[in-house]
Parts: C-alpha cells; sequence; structure tokens
RNA sequence: CGGGGCGUAGCGCAGCCUGGCUAGCGCACCAGACUGGGGGUCUGGGGGUCGCAGGUUCAAAUCCUGUCGCCCCGACCA
C-alpha cells in the first residue's frame, strides 16, 4: 500500500493529485492556476511531442512559430470566435513599471492597444496567411505549432485544465471545402491512432454539437476518453473553420477559374491535458503507470547486497546484463557521462530518449521499489546475490505487479526487452479498452439517462437531436453534456430510434457523459 | 463571483475554544552505527519573524479588526 496516495475509491481527485506528486510530474506555481512541469512530467510532454511531430511531418505538415502576443482588435473579428473566449483572455496593457509616490511598482507607459496572450492562434495566423496567400498555387498551406496559450479559467487542474499550458496547434488552409474537410478529418484520425497506439488510450471519434464546438468553427471534431472515475474528457480535437477566418481575416486566392475567393481552413490541436488522460486512464493505487512508449525510464534496476563483496558481484552481473541490453559502447559511454553516479542512466534508445536508471543510491531496497513504482516505470529488475548465483534476475512488472525469475541467457536482447516493452503496451490497452468498453451504456428514455449518469457513470449512448437549448436542460438536471455524435462505434450502426427528450424519431445517436 | 476549509520548519499536522514556562509532533534532511530480497532500528544534529498589518492585554500562535493567499465544491470552461 502506498501511505502517500490516496485510494481512488475514497477520494478519486485527491487521488490523482497524489500521482502526480509521489512522481514528481507537476507543482503548483507561485501564480494561481499556473503550472510547473518538472523534469519527470516534461519527459512524458517530450515523448508526446516527439512521436506526434513525426506524425505531422509524415502527413505533410510543418512547423513554424507565431507571437504570444496578439493585438487585441483582432479576436473580435469573428463574432462567436470573441464571445467563445473573451471571457478567459488575459491582457497587457502596460510596457514598463516605475516607481510611484508610495515608492511602489507600478505598470507606466499604457499600450495604445491592448495585447491579447493568445488562447489560441486562429487569429494572429489567420492575418499572416491573409499577407501570405495569393494563387491556388499557394495552397495547401500546412502549418504547425508548438507553443504555450493561455486561458484564464476559474477553476484550474494539473494538466487537465491550467491557465496556462502547452500544446500543438495546426493550422492549414485549402483551395476546396472538400480538401479541408479532408484535412480535418485526417488529422482527428492521426490523434485517434496517436491516442490509442502511443498513450494506449482507447477513444471514441466523432463531431461536437453546436452546443460544444470551437467558436468560429463550422464543424468541431473530437476524440473522446474515458477516465477511470467514469468521466469523459475530449483528449483532442480538430476543427472545419469552414471559410468563417477566411472572411474575417480576408484570406483569398485568385482560383484556377480566376477569380478571387476565400480559403478554407482548418485548425487542429491537443495539449499537455493529454497527460492528465494518461494518468488517469492507467494509474493506480500504488502510483503512476506509464505506458512503455512513454517512460523515460524502461527500467529500474534494484541492487541487492550486503557487504562490498557483495556489492561487487551484483555490479559486475549488472553491468553484463546491461552489456546485453544496451551494448559495451553504451556502457562505456554512461560511466564517462558522469550523472550521478549513485543514480547512473544507460539509454537503450537514443532516438526516443529512453534509459534504463540503476538505483544504487544508499536507500533501502523496499524505498527503491516504491520510489520506481511510484513513477511508472515499467519494468524493475532486482539483483542480489542469490540470483547471481542462479545467473538470473527478478524482472517486475508494474501493470500487474508480477514478478518472475529470468535466466540471464543469450536471449536477453535488446529485441527482448523490445518484445517485453510491446506486450505491455498492448496489455494496458487493451486493459483501458475493456473498461471503456464496460462503461458505455445506452439509454432508452431521458429517466434512464438520468438515472445511469448518476448511478453508473461512463458514455451514454442514446438518440438524441441535438439542440443548444434542450443540451442545456440537460445539463442542469444532470451534469452531463453530449461528449460526440459518434461516427460509428463497434460496428453498431445508428438505427432510426425515438429522441430520448422529445420521443420524436431520429437517426441520430450521441453519446452523453459527465466530463472533465 | 457564491459556499466550505486552511495558512505554525521543506512537507503533513497538533497547539487556538479556556491567552502564561524555552512553540511541539511525524515525515523529510545532515552525521554516525547497526542493517539491507517491498517504506528498518538506534543515537546525535540543523532548520520557525506561528501568512501579513493593526488592536486589546502585564503577557498573543491563541482574543478582536482588517488584509493577502491557497485548496475543495459550485458557477464558468473548444
Amino acid at each position: 500500500m502506498a501511505k502517500n496516495i490516496k485510494p481512488r475509491a475514497d477520494d478519486y481527485s485527491q487521488w490523482y493529485l497524489d500521482v502526480i506528486k509521489a512522481a514528481q510530474l507537476a507543482d503548483y506555481s507561485p501564480v494561481k492556476g499556473c503550472m510547473v512541469i518538472r523534469p519527470e512530467g516534461f519527459a512524458i510532454w517530450e515523448a508526446i511531442q516527439r512521436d506526434l511531430d513525426r506524425r505531422f511531418k509524415d502527413t505533410g505538415h510543418v512547423n513554424a512559430y507565431f507571437p504570444l502576443l496578439i493585438p487585441q482588435s483582432f479576436l473580435t473579428k469573428e463574432a462567436e470566435h470573441v464571445e467563445g473566449f473573451a471571457m478567459e483572455c488575459a491582457i497587457v496593457t502596460h510596457t514598463k513599471l516605475q516607481k510611484g509616490a508610495d515608492g511602489k511598482l507600478a505598470p507606466a507607459a499604457p499600450l495604445e492597444e491592448p495585447l491579447i496572450i493568445r488562447p489560441t492562434s486562429e487569429t494572429i495566423i489567420g492575418h499572416m496567411y491573409h499577407e501570405w496567400l495569393q494563387s491556388y498555387r499557394d495552397l495547401p498551406i500546412l502549418i504547425n505549432q508548438w507553443c504555450n496559450v493561455m486561458r484564464w479559467e476559474m477553476r484550474t487542474r494539473l494538466f487537465l485544465r491550467t491557465a496556462e499550458f502547452l500544446w500543438q496547434e495546426g493550422h492549414t488552409a485549402h483551395e476546396t471545402a472538400e480538401q479541408a474537410q479532408t484535412e480535418t478529418l485526417k488529422m482527428l484520425d492521426v490523434y485517434a491512432a496517436f491516442a490509442e497506439s502511443f498513450l494506449a488510450i482507447p477513444v471514441i471519434k466523432g463531431a461536437k454539437t453546436d452546443a460544444e464546438k470551437f467558436p468560429g468553427a463550422v464543424t468541431t471534431y473530437c476524440i473522446e476518453a474515458l477516465m477511470q472515475d467514469g468521466k469523459a474528457l475530449q483528449a483532442g480535437t480538430s476543427h472545419n473553420l469552414g471559410q468563417n477566418f477566411a472572411k474575417a481575416f480576408d484570406i483569398k486566392f485568385l482560383g484556377r477559374d480566376q477569380k478571387l475567393q476565400h480559403a478554407w481552413t482548418t485548425s487542429w490541436g491537443v495539449s499537455t491535458r493529454l497527460i492528465g488522460a494518461m494518468i488517469m486512464a492507467h494509474s493506480d493505487d500504488e502510483g503512476l503507470v506509464l505506458p512503455p512508449k512513454v517512460a523515460p525510464y524502461l527500467i529500474a534496476i534494484v541492487p541487492i547486497f550486503k557487504s562490498p563483496e557483495e556489492q561487487q558481484k551484483v555490479a559486475a552481473f549488472i553491468d553484463k546484463l546491461l552489456v546485453q541490453l544496451v551494448g559495451e559502447e553504451e556502457l562505456a559511454a554512461a560511466k564517462a557521462r558522469q550523472t550521478d553516479p549513485a543514480l547512473p542512466r544507460y539509454f537503450f534508445d537514443k532516438v526516443t530518449n529512453q534509459a534504463i536508471i540503476v538505483d544504487w543510491r544508499d536507500n533501502r531496497p523496499g524505498d527503491k521499489q516504491f520510489h520506481w513504482e511510484q513513477r511508472g516505470v515499467p519494468f524493475r529488475i532486482e539483483v542480489g546475490p542469490r540470483d547471481v548465483d542462479q545467473n538470473a534476475f527478478v524482472l517486475k512488472k508494474r501493470l500487474d505487479r508480477s514478478k518472475e525469475p529470468v535466466q540471464l541467457t543469450d536471449a536477453i536482447t535488446p529485441q527482448w526487452l523490445r518484445a517485453q516493452l510491446d506486450t505491455i503496451q498492448i496489455a494496458m490497452f487493451e486493459k483501458a479498452k475493456q473498461f471503456r468498453d464496460a462503461n458505455i451504456r445506452t439509454a432508452g428514455s431521458y429517466e434512464e439517462l438520468k438515472k445511469l449518469t448518476a448511478e453508473q457513470g461512463g458514455f451514454i449512448r442514446a438518440h438524441f437531436t441535438p439542440s443548444k437549448e434542450i443540451e442545456a436542460k440537460i445539463k442542469e438536471e444532470t451534469k452531463a453534456t453530449v461528449r460526440c455524435i459518434p461516427f460509428d462505434h463497434n460496428g453498431d450502426k445508428a438505427t432510426s430510434g425515438k429522441d430520448i427528450y422529445t420521443g420524436q424519431e431520429t437517426t441520430t445517436q450521441v453519446i452523453f457523459a459527465q466530463s472533465y
């Protein structure tokens, strides 16, 4: 039992914060709502960036960078957009601090036009696309940027909703509506594939209702994930912006038909919220559980010894094991690297920056077990004198907390480790998927929806015709919202049925859930 | 912005109601010893303007007033 982590069943919210704290992923900052991402947490973000960025490049996108500050007037150019974001904007109004008569520093030199700290970059990027775009030959524009954004949320939670957060935002411009739609759905697929294969989080793809869509979008698509407490989390969005922003920012080009016309744009993004999703999807009462593809440390080796002689014997064996897993060269390189000698790191994969760490700190072995377990390291290897005598080590799996002795034969190779990691990666996805699937229920009536949200949570499928007014009413009464209109799920086709609220016949099925 | 809770060592807390001796405890930290296969034991040690500002009092962590901040719940949130 982890003594510093509250069990999920007692207080899920506290459990989540305890897991983050125990794994040292993040910390509160002096500014309310802002978060410090610590090295262990940032390594996860780096892994996400690395893999996603590859996927963006593979689909033809390039990276660029646009400024943090946006003229206030830009925000007002798209009506829905300003309405959606005005309430949570941070505004820069002055350029310097000066000592006043009372000796205290106060803002001086007010700006002529206040600047907004970007809550998202459609407006400034729209402005630039206006400047850059002339002809259909310039299209498509396929740009992504990795950056921070700021949304002054009333209430924040580490990773899930912070005032400032890191994300990527793709912004593309196309010649035709069809191309923009293809792009929007393509990126939704990229997100879904990434969430499932890299983060091992099963997601449902679908469209948002008008009530839930991005301010200024024609259609918003999303991937929705289910957390262990039965609440939904929007893990990524892809927006077809139609010509809304093109019109607001005058993004025009001369077409093949020799006519000046507005471009069709899209935007899509995922954020550090994914880290929160990953924590909540996989971790247990013992702490963080990381999918192998995300983990900065793949194995933590815990040596067991009493005397210096035993230490030497164990160290020699660990070196032998390391040579088989990372090679002679890396073993020597690691020793030359001169990091903390008590915690030497050996790169298993330099491309993904994933390492094996050996814990030589002068602590009890039990401490070390808890230490690495709480940090979600997929495997721990225990090596003591008894193991060395039998030419073996003890392999402990974080996922199911099992342990088994393994002989150190020629079979212990990088391929062996990769196979082990793949098995865990798949098992984690399957486990999460089983949980998710077991928590998809169908409501045949509004009463049933009320009952299910109150008693069971999870995703609730129902026949329903989206309507802002009715959705607001349902939200008020059940705290549940339409998470999405799913494309299709487990092969079950949307068949006609009675709208749970109005009773009218409809072919539209939606997924309701309480969400983060 | 509304409701609730809380500011005392790095962290977690007791003490406050009913003012009074040198402000305590646990964890963490440092030194040493015994230890070592899932959070060990002992000894010694360092660390505090009790959130801040006023007030009452012989005397304030404790009472009063004000103020600042944080956390949780709600409203809000592509």
